[in-house]
DNA sequence: TATTGTTATACTCTATAACTATA
DNA sequence: TATAGTTATAGAGTATAACAATA
């Protein structure tokens, strides 16, 4: 696991009695760097949660595409997360064999495919928002009252940011 | 460039006219999901200013640290940069073959290195700090008066969630 | 014995390009 | 020709474990 190291060194910074005064110069004020921290630090919570029920955490919105979008080619999902869609390929096959989803050809193009979930696909995601809403909790506890104006700049950034 | 994908998928979110609307579902509502896709998007404008210089984003962040704290060793960049102290070797193999690190054995402790930064790589640095200018300044566009509270909820996020 | 840095190796996630089978 | 999905391959970034040199 990746982030166990971060952990550490973010603990590095906090707990830590002494050992060596870091200096971050002017990165400490960066937009960018404290994104990318606090995001980082994020991503490792909720892999953790995610790992305590036996799922990665990059499949939590694979399924929930797909949970929304029912029938959802593979293409359509590929541009919704962002990937090319070769990159989705092993994640759908580890998905299938593990009878998260189901995989049926389209009937009217046979070149697609749409996909479902499948019973056990519901039952997995509905712990991962478990877990989700477990983790949201926590943040929650950290932002306290700025959450909407947080969440607001957050949306402005993804949507403007070139 | 991995970016150029994520990219596209936020254009398609944004000034698409229609073709299919992707439904994101509770997705949309969470904290980790936004600050991770407003991170992406962040690291990736970032990531072109950082290659119009000729440079790697994640160069940044190391030739920063060796600025700020002349002479420190590899294990103690590793550790404040949160990465085991092998993955910083190919990093600095690099940053040396290139001439902008300078590492000399420590006098008192022959099995350690001290890191400074050459002319070159002073140089490199301040175009990279003129990078992350433009960068901060786009970002401050976007956040406007926003700025120091969200910075607080950023650097709160990254001390304390576990 | 413990620590510093390197090497060997592997894993994850991502991409591009070439391919197959349809259309 | 164009599109949906797969395969082959590669690259970036990270980790662990074993090692050599030094303490």
């Amino acid at each position: 696991m990746p982030r166990r190291k971060a952990a550490k060194a973010r603990r590095a910074r906090t707990d830590e009695p002494a050992g060596a005064p870091i200096n971050f110069g002017p990165l400490a004020n960066w937009v960018g760097f404290n994104l990318r921290m606090a995001q980082e630090a994020t991503f490792e919570a909720f892999s953790h949660l995610s790992h305590e029920v036996g799922e990665k955490p990059g499949r939590f919105a694979t399924l929930t595409l797909i949970a929304e979008n029912p029938g959802i080619s593979q293409t359509a999902l590929s541009q919704a997360s962002g990937r090319d869609k070769s990159s989705l390929t092993p994640v759908l096959v580890d998905l299938v064999r593990r009878g998260l989803v189901r995989r049926e050809r389209m009937p009217g193009d046979r070149r697609s495919y749409r996909l479902n979930l499948t019973a056990e696909g519901e039952r997995t995601l509905a712990k991962l928002n478990a877990c989700a809403r477990r983790h949201e909790k926590n943040l929650d506890r950290i932002i306290g009252s700025e959450r909407t104006r947080f969440l607001a700049v957050l949306r402005k950034i993804f949507a403007e940011i070139r």
